[in-house]
DNA sequence: ACAAAAGTGTTGTTTCTACACCCATGC
DNA sequence: GCATGGGTGTAGAAACAACACTTTTGT
């Protein structure tokens, strides 16, 4: 790597000795933008923060921050994700980075972004509310600035892609829930009906449910027994392939 | 994005003028390093090349370089590509960046990954021959620079879980291939024999392939029929899913 | 007593796996 | 004529999709 250019010594600024660097490249800004999901029962939700500061003053855009000097970017996206939601321990991926010179007007900013799914019932505003957050429904979201609406669209194409076979949705809903929940989560992420009693077998074959005696009176009379993941065969299987969609809801695509 | 940080004016010793930069925030260099694989009918090889230059010089690595002020991520996966290998055109995917602050000794370097997959026999060393590359089989990899021994391990996984649903082994072979050949893909990526009547159905029956009548006899008497990708059918299903193994050979992990 | 949501079984269809023999040819 | 790899079919098992009625209980 770093063809055809070398290493040289170069006067320090701050520790006053010499150091090496790469001779005759550009640096530029690294940021990390966070595609913060939830789900509220009824629909997905996306969390953004209003712009206190130029350019794009008062725009929504994603909660984001520059990488700095001492972290990784998982780092980065955990410390930037802990601030805007006060959650630690959540999922939380690398995605994708964008580098359209332009992109940022201020500067060339390359953005590695991160989606995170989160308990929306978790979420605590932050004390300061510095950020001027809100959650927005995913058909009712605000122009994003620079690229952002890209990358939400990515994001969601990518959940879409991974829930067909892998159990992360589970990482939106709150410790216990019911089948129903469950299946109405399933439902409004690829906007079809499912049937119950298929979509029953086929989440209790994984065998990652443990299912409550209490239940949900919330939202019937009968009442929804509650289910809690099976932590063992959670972690166990988190990477194992399985088959939570009839075979004609899944959607084309990759990652 | 960019949070309690502003943006001001800035002196550009470039231009001479007064430019808008974010305050407060370190640079860093980009670069891109390329995964590049190849089958040659019996092994997977990485395209590696010997460093001349320091640090680690001598040492193989990854093909690599910096982002450019101009270009891209992708733009720079394929300038590197082209550089080294003469090719355009091919299977080139973003994959993951890598930023832990000590990743290289001389200075804070954010690596974006890129996975190609090409044909072998289409690789022509560049006239240069200046950054002496060489094929190595997946399981004789020499000791590489860095954290690039981790590249090539996620790139590797990556590859057996996207083959496993998605027709991409294509790209590593030439324009005309025989079932017995793309057996034998399948076989070496995922280490495991298949019973070649399921296989030569379930590859049939994507439609992918259109059978010529010439035959390849440089590997058996009779002769295996050539087949080609049907171009149409390719782009048009690129995306969606296949099952191009056994049930029990489908390896856990994601992405 | 009735409305509203939860829960549960069966049957036909499709897809999958396991398995063994004949074919074509160059030597 | 025989050794080598190429090609093909079937039957039993598993997974899947389609489908409707009963249960519970708050009002």
């Amino acid at each position: 790597m770093k063809l055809g250019f070398t290493s040289g010594l170069l006067a320090c600024f701050k520790c006053n000795q010499f150091v090496m660097r790469y001779s005759n490249q550009t640096r530029l800004l690294v940021a990390v933008d966070c595609i913060i999901l939830g789900f509220d029962g009824t629909d997905y939700k996306l969390l953004l923060i209003q712009r206190g500061f130029a350019p794009e003053k008062e725009k929504w855009s994603l909660m984001g921050g520059f990488l700095q000097p001492e972290e990784t970017l998982d780092d980065a996206a955990q410390r930037i994700l802990h601030q805007l939601t006060g959650l630690q321990h959540v999922y939380l991926e690398q995605m994708h980075s964008f580098s359209k010179p332009d992109r940022d007007p201020i500067e060339r900013v390359v953005a590695v972004t991160y989606f995170a799914l989160i308990d929306i019932e978790k979420y605590q505003q932050q004390i300061s509310d510095s950020f001027h957050a809100r959650w927005f429904a995913m058909n009712e979201l605000p122009q994003l600035i620079f690229d952002h609406q890209e990358m939400v669209q990515m994001a969601l194409n990518k959940l879409r892609y991974k829930a067909a076979f892998h159990p992360i949705l589970f990482e939106l809903l709150p410790e216990k829930f019911t089948l129903p929940q469950l299946q109405a989560m399933y439902e409004g992420l690829y906007d079809t009906k499912i049937d119950k009693r298929n979509f029953t077998r086929k989440v209790l074959s994984t065998k990652l449910l443990k299912k409550q005696n209490e239940k949900d009176k919330s939202n019937s009379k009968k009442g929804a027994f509650y289910y809690t993941l099976d932590e063992e065969q959670y972690k166990e299987n988190f990477l194992s392939i399985h088959n939570f969609l009839p075979r004609y809801e899944i959607p084309a695509g990759w990652d």
